[in-house]
DNA sequence: AGAATTCGTGCAAATGTAGGCAATTTAATT
DNA sequence: AATTAAATTGCCTACATTTGCACGAATTCT
C-alpha cells in the first residue's frame, strides 16, 4: 500500500465519520500503529486534519470563529474586556452574557484557562469552545434572534439552578439612580436571573451608555459588584457611581 | 516495445487503479524497475499522473484536490436535505440534530415556514436564527468542543421535557443489523434522549456509512422511522433495510 | 493514586530513488 | 551500406525514505 493511498483513506473516514481512532484505522488498513501515527501527524502538521489524544478529528468541526467585522467601538469594548480578565481565576465558575462587550471578552480568554463558563449566548458559547482549557455550559431556552441568546421561562428555569462566582454581564441602559434598564422586557427577566445565580456581578459598559435609561429595569445598581468601562475609574463621568458600594475599575 | 506504449499502459492503470506501484507495472511490463520510475518521472513532469514513493496516483485521487474548508460530499449532503424537507409541514414541531448533514438541512429550511425547532447543536441554532418564520430553542448543557452541540446529563435532561413530531438526527455510523453506532460514549445518550423525546425519527445518512459501525449502539435500526440517504429509493445498496418497517427515502 | 493507553524518539531492516556508466537500439547522415 | 550521433535501457552504487519495533515519558481513564 502506497503511503499516498492510506493518508487519502485516513482523511476520507475522518471526514465521514468526524473521527477515528488510530487502532481502528491501522486495523483497517493493517498497517502498525506508529504508521498511521507518523500519517496522521503529518496530514495534520498539512492542515488536513486534527490529531488528538488516540486519533483524529476533522476539522470541518472545529475550525469556525466567527465575528461580524464592524463592532460598534470595539477598541473600547476590548479594553473593557481586558480589565474583566483579571477578575477571572483558574478554577473559576462564571456566567458570559450575551453583546458584543461580552463577546470580546470571550474572546480574550487565554485557551489555558481552566474556567467553567456558563452562557446563554451563541456566539459567545461559540467563542468559547475554541480554547481548549473551559468547560462550556450553555444556558438554553428559545433563542431571541435578535439577541442570539436563550431568553424566556426556560432559560430562566435553567438559571435558577447554577450559582457561579462572577457573571459578566452587559446592559442596554444604565443609570446611577435607575440602575439598569432595557429596551426588552424579555431580556430584563433573563438579566434578573443572571444577576439571582451569581455570587458577584460584574457589569461591562461602554460610557456612552452611562446617564441613560429605558422602560425596563433589571436591578438597582447596587446589585452591582464591579464595573467596568473603558475610562480610567477616576474619570468624573463615573463620579456619580462612587457612593455606591461599586467596585470600579 | 515502444516507449509510448508503455507509457500509455501506465497511465491507464493509473486511470483505471487509481494508483500503481512501480514493481506491479515492471513486472507485468517485463521491463526493468528503473525504466518504468523514468517513464513515470516524465509523466508527471507532463502532469499527467502524480508520483510518489513508491509508485504513482491519479492526479483526481490526490488529497489537495479535497479542500477542507469545503464539506465532505456536500452535495449529497445537500440532496439528502431537499429530500427532508418534504417532510415539514407548517406548525410541525422538530428536533435537529448536530453535524454537518442536519446543518445543511438547518439552512435549507425555507425562511418562511412556520415552524418550532429544537436544536442542542449550536452552529445549527445559528443558522436556525436567520430564518424569520422558525421559534428556534436551544436545548443546553455542557457543550462539546468537538461536536459543537449540547450533550451529557443536563442536556439529556432537556430532552427528557420535550416532545417533537420528528427529529431527524444524523450518526456515525450505521447498519442494518447492528443499527446506529457512535464513536463517542456521551453522543450516545444524547442521541437515545433524542430519539425518545420524538414522535417520529428521520435518520439523514449518506450512503457512504451505511454498513458499518462502531462500538458504542444508539439504537436497534428499527427505531428509525425514515431513512434518507442520497441515493435512490430503489438503490441495491438499501436492500438490508426493506424489511425493517423503515420508510427510505 | 494506580493501571492502561498512547506518544515520541531512536534504531535497524527493507524498500525505493537518483545518477553515472556501459551496452544496445534507433535514427540520421554520409 | 557504413558510420555516427542520439536515445533508450539495464545495472550498479551510494543515499533517502518508509516502516515496524523497543522503551521510557506523557496522557488518560477509573
Amino acid at each position: 500500500m502506497l503511503k499516498e493511498e492510506r493518508q487519502q483513506t485516513i482523511l476520507s473516514e475522518v471526514e465521514l465519520h468526524n473521527r477515528i481512532l488510530l487502532t481502528d484505522i491501522a486495523d483497517a488498513l493493517d498497517v502498525s500503529i506508529d504508521t498511521v501515527r507518523r500519517d496522521v501527524k503529518e496530514l495534520d502538521a498539512e492542515n488536513k486534519l486534527k490529531k488528538v489524544h488516540g486519533g483524529a478529528i476533522s476539522l470541518g468541526f472545529t475550525s469556525s470563529s466567527v465575528r461580524s467585522d464592524n463592532i460598534y467601538r470595539l477598541e473600547q469594548k476590548r479594553k473593557i474586556a481586558e480589565k474583566a480578565l483579571d477578575l477571572l481565576k483558574p478554577g473559576g465558575v462564571i456566567f458570559v452574557d450575551g453583546g458584543t462587550t461580552c463577546s470580546e471578552l470571550a474572546r480574550l480568554i487565554p485557551a489555558n484557562l481552566e474556567l467553567t463558563c456558563f452562557t446563554h449566548s451563541l456566539p459567545v458559547a461559540t467563542e468559547l469552545l475554541s480554547k481548549t482549557g473551559l468547560t462550556v455550559i450553555m444556558v438554553g431556552g428559545q433563542v431571541s434572534s435578535e439577541s442570539q441568546t436563550a431568553i424566556g421561562a426556560n432559560a430562566i428555569h435553567n438559571l435558577s439552578e447554577i450559582k457561579v462566582d462572577y457573571s459578566f454581564i452587559g446592559t442596554g441602559y444604565v443609570d446611577s439612580y435607575y440602575g439598569l434598564t432595557e429596551f426588552d422586557w424579555d431580556i430584563v427577566q433573563v438579566k434578573k436571573a443572571i444577576i439571582k445565580s451569581s455570587k458577584k456581578t460584574v457589569l461591562l459598559s461602554i460610557s456612552e451608555k452611562l446617564n441613560s435609561q429605558h422602560r425596563y429595569k433589571s436591578c438597582d445598581i447596587n446589585a452591582i459588584n464591579t464595573m467596568i468601562t473603558e475610562l480610567n475609574p477616576e474619570n468624573k463621568l463615573l463620579d456619580s457611581f462612587r457612593n455606591h458600594d461599586i467596585r470600579i475599575l
